[in-house]
DNA sequence: TTATAAAATGAAAACGGTTACATATTACTA
DNA sequence: TAGTAATATGTAACCGTTTTCATTTTATAA
């Protein structure tokens, strides 16, 4: 493989003169740049960029730690992020951790082992030890989506709180007074959140919140089902289900047409996160839509921006939510 | 930052004999080893792992290129891929390209600029051009799940020949004579193998094909939907329908409810893919379960044999499928 | 034309490790 | 105990760039 020596030799030039043409080609005379690009092509030249970001300090790589890429959301995120790091010449390394602290780790410690020069959590638990804090105390990073805000790092999330409480106001709207919550697990933020936001509903249109409504789930499709089934067989059931995201409302709805219920009719059922499954099931699910390329976009810039020292406070950024209606929740039939 | 020197320093040894005790601890008394290891706690050392890897030569880094994270066969190929690495010293990296060729490109352009060692691919598209090629004349590649098999590269595949084939007696089996095809994208080779497959069944059973059963897709929901929206109208109405994934098939179905026709008893509906919400959905999609980890895991291991040299000729790898029959395949109404 | 500033280029020192080779130490054998 | 082999350690070159600093060339002004 070619290398600037050798570009610098078929040139006539020195080494020196091959990297300004190639970093910087204003400070090269138009003649000289013209030899040196003839050499490149001529050697066929590719920078060891090994060599380059090691010389130069800078890696230009950002690790991205996912639960799961699985997750269409995240799958979503991940694209705007993708979108954000290529404008800003920044490659991603994405890290699906499967919430194994090994793989979480392995890939954090590419930030202190100089692999990567920043790194993005789009998940709520610090996978980082003391031992990987770099010179100024901490570690250049932003939290996306689900985040413990201690204030140390920019986090870019969405107002959970306001939007379950968009949700369960719909809900309300419709007539129902007897909502079940399907939850995420209780170790994360965003369930602390969306829980504290419907209550704020049902406090407000006085509705006693009734503890035994809420049940356990896991984000996942399996969850939805397991509480569908319990909540089917409930002897006074409620009219409405408010999962904490769509593959659990997808779960649940499973649950309830095996147990002869009639969605919207018989019980209603709603969604968080509006993912591409949720306007092909049947019926349409009635959920709350993120900007979530947005999320992954705005991640990015905040990591960079904080990479070049351009951020002095840890900024919180609050995107939107949208609450969209479909065919899944209807009128309170009881 | 602690660099090497200072652990040498602190310890009283020359950096030659802290390389070593990072990197072959056996060949160093294990006085000294003791000293060194604590001289880097001391220092709070960690090594450079670009200047490690720029040095080397190797950076144990495998990129791999998938068209979309989103797809949740891809998530589940990608587990299998990174436990692997894992196991093997490797990192992997992730680049999702939305078949978006300069995303494509700046990541396979990882390998020839020395950022990576070797690269997975989940399409079928060789997106690298001859500028890229190494010094073996080849690029240290392996191919998964869609293939085009020139016999260069290494691949590991399905035999979607047979799965398709394996699915179309199935519904033949069950009494279908009319059974249409929601195909994938015609420049994947995929879909030839699957339309292959299906022919085949066709044949044996002595039954005519039809182009006009035939529909065009491309692996989403969307397409899907519009597929079953056109068969639904149809006139002679085939009364199953083959979808080339499972995606496809979930919007065919929605199509179906919206029209009023039963499925399995109006119409017959058939996966490929077996992905979560295959169980999930009304009624639950009879598909082709597919080894998705141990795809993952198999093309890791491929390439790092052929990082290795321990491959000679390009092997091909065939997974095994499964039918996993659920209920939106039942026997034939008319 | 000459003095001076500005621009272009080159020489060589980093960057932080690994590793071939030389040297010093220890262990073994006779 | 001397001689030799094996083991442990140190010295310094090297990987392919970038970058500082010195030097040369070119442009500008007087």
């Amino acid at each position: 493989m070619a290398n600037i020596r050798d570009v610098a030799d078929n040139a006539g030039v020195s080494v020196a003169t091959v990297s300004r043409t190639l970093q910087q080609p204003e400070r090269v005379s138009p003649k000289t740049r013209n030899k040196v690009m003839a050499a490149v092509q001529a050697v066929g030249y590719k920078p060891n960029l090994m060599a380059v970001k090691f010389r130069s300090g800078k890696t230009h790589n950002l690790v991205v730690l996912v639960p799961t890429v699985a997750n269409v959301f995240f799958a979503r995120v991940i694209s705007g992020m993708q979108e954000a790091a290529a404008e800003l010449g920044y490659s991603i390394l994405l890290a699906n951790t499967l919430g194994n602290s090994d793989i979480e780790s392995h890939y954090a410690k590419m930030v202190s082992t100089s692999q990567a020069d920043g790194l993005i959590q789009l998940r709520a638990n610090n996978p980082l030890d003391v031992s990987m804090i770099n010179d100024h105390g901490l570690l250049p990073m932003v939290n996306a989506c689900e985040v413990i805000d201690n204030g140390q790092y920019p986090v870019v999330s969405l107002d959970n709180r306001a939007a379950a409480r968009a949700m369960t106001e719909h809900l309300i709207g419709k007539g129902h007074s007897r909502i079940a919550m399907v939850k995420g697990p209780d170790s994360s933020p965003l369930t602390q959140e969306r829980l504290a936001g419907y209550k704020d509903a049902l406090a407000n249109a006085n509705i006693a919140f009734d503890e035994k409504l809420l049940f356990p789930g896991d984000f996942t499709l399996q969850a939805g089902y397991n509480a569908g089934v319990h909540i089917a067989a409930l002897h006074n059931r409620p009219t409405a289900v408010f999962c904490e995201n769509d593959e659990t409302a997808i779960g649940a709805m499973q649950a309830f047409k095996q147990a002869n219920l009639n969605i919207p009719k018989d019980i209603s059922v709603a969604g968080f996160d509006d993912i591409a499954f949720s306007a092909f099931v049947d019926p349409p699910l009635t959920t709350i839509a993120q900007p979530a390329e947005e999320f992954g976009r705005t991640a990015v810039t905040l990591l960079v921006d904080l990479l070049n020292g351009k951020i002095r406070k840890a900024p919180k950024v609050i995107m939107p939510f949208e609450l969209i209606v479909r065919e899944s929740t209807g009128e309170a039939s009881s």
